[in-house]
This record gives C-alpha cells, structure tokens and sequence, in this order.
DNA sequence: CATCTCCATCGTAATATTGCAATATATCTA
DNA sequence: TAGATATATTGCAATATTACGATGGAGATG
C-alpha cells in the first residue's frame, strides 16, 4: 500500500484533501507566511529566505502551484510566485463551516 | 530523506503544518463530513460508512485525534469521536488573514 | 463463565514524500 | 558570443504513509 484508496472518495472529497496535504508541510506553510508578508514573491527570495536547497524550494512551490494555492508569472529572468485566493477560500469555507455546525447546540453527544 | 526538515522551522509553522497534513488525506475528510453530518460520531458506525477496514479508519482517527481535530470518549462499550473546536478555528485563522491580505489593494506585484 | 462486539495495536508490504547533487534551460550582462 | 544568474527537471537514497490481516483486551450478553 502507501497509496490512498482515493477512487472510493468523491471528487470534492479528494480535492480537499489535496488542498490540505499541500499546506502540510512546514516549508511550504513558510513559504506562504514569506508571501503573505510581502516580503517578496520572487523566487530566488524564497531560496534565499530558507534554509533548503534550490530544487527542494522549487518541489515545494510546484506542490503548492498544482493544487492552485499561489500561481507563478514569469518576469524576465526570475519568477513571480503570488498567493492563490481560491484555494485559501475553499479552506476558509470548509473550516468554518465546521465551526458554525458546533456552535449550533443541538447535539447531544460529546 | 523522505524526513521533513522540521527543526529548521518555526514551532508554529511546524504545528499548523501537521494539522493541515492531517486532513490531507479523503478518507479523514470523509470522517470529519460524517461526524459533522451528525450521522453519528460512534467509531463503529464511520466504519460501516467507509469502505475501508477497520483498523485502517481507526489509524486515522488517531491521527486527528493526534492533532487535535477530533476527541474520543469512551461509552461503554463503543467509543464516540467527536469534532473538537480548536483545530478548526486555527484553520480558519490562518485561512481568512491570508483572504484578508490579499484582499487589501496595497500589493504592487501579481 | 463463554462468547460476542467494539476498538486499538502490531507487523508488514506497497507506495509516496522529502531533500539534494547534478544537470538542463532560459535570460540577462559584459 | 561567453559567462553569469535564475529556475526547473531528473535521479536517487532515506524515510514516511497507507492499508490490512492477525491479534489482544475490555465491556456487553447469553
């Protein structure tokens, strides 16, 4: 095994959980606050800002690229790496959507 | 390798990190939308819903219990597995300051 | 008490992820 | 054009994850 059973799961299902599995790691959850900080969305920043090798960094941002969390433009020589609203909106969605559902008392267990 | 560098990062991104991890897998977010349902939150009934086995779904369980996502209670014989709050909210924290920033027209870039 | 049900854990095979050196590619600069 | 710079890709070794059969233990039920 390793893999997932994901063709037992609907499609909305697997999404989010790919959403989620990109965030999941602590390099990328650092490349978003780098971002997010405006600090710079230049590549080379990003490589230059973390403490793992220039292939890595660039692994990490196609992981976060693919599941649409940032989106890449390039400019000349260097590329711009820029947060995706999208995604972060599904997550803001899903999450409080729990939130609201445990907030309404009518649940009886736990 | 195969390990995440995770001494290299912050004691907060790690954390979100792992929490974000642990819903990224379909089957934990089946197991979230079939508590959250409110179909039922006892361990044998998300076993009967998911086409998984038995020790599968509770490794799972285990860890969103890990993260904190969810809390089991002992009843008896069964055990029920509840939604717990606080990973959520994080979730949700994270998620919306991002939409917030992005929200804001003062980025030049993208 | 014997047995059944519910659940956790162990052990293990198959697969995925992570990280990096080496290398490729494209643009920029002198 | 020759190098320098920025990024992507490939290939691989180390480790992690996923799934499940087998097993164990604790409470329910006869």
């Amino acid at each position: 095994m390793g893999t997932s059973k994901t063709e037992v799961f609907t499609a909305e299902q697997n999404q989010f959980a790919n959403l989620a599995k990109a965030i999941g790691h602590p390099a990328r959850v650092a490349i978003i606050g780098f971002i997010l900080k405006q600090e710079s969305c230049i590549c080379k920043d990003i490589v230059d800002e973390l403490p793992l090798s220039q292939p890595t960094i660039s692994q990490h941002l196609r992981e976060l690229k693919k599941v649409g969390l940032i989106k890449g433009s390039i400019e000349g020589n260097t590329v711009c790496y820029c947060l995706d609203k999208t995604g972060f909106q599904e997550l803001v969605n899903f999450s409080s959507a729990v939130i609201q559902k445990l907030d309404t008392p009518n649940i009886e267990c736990c």
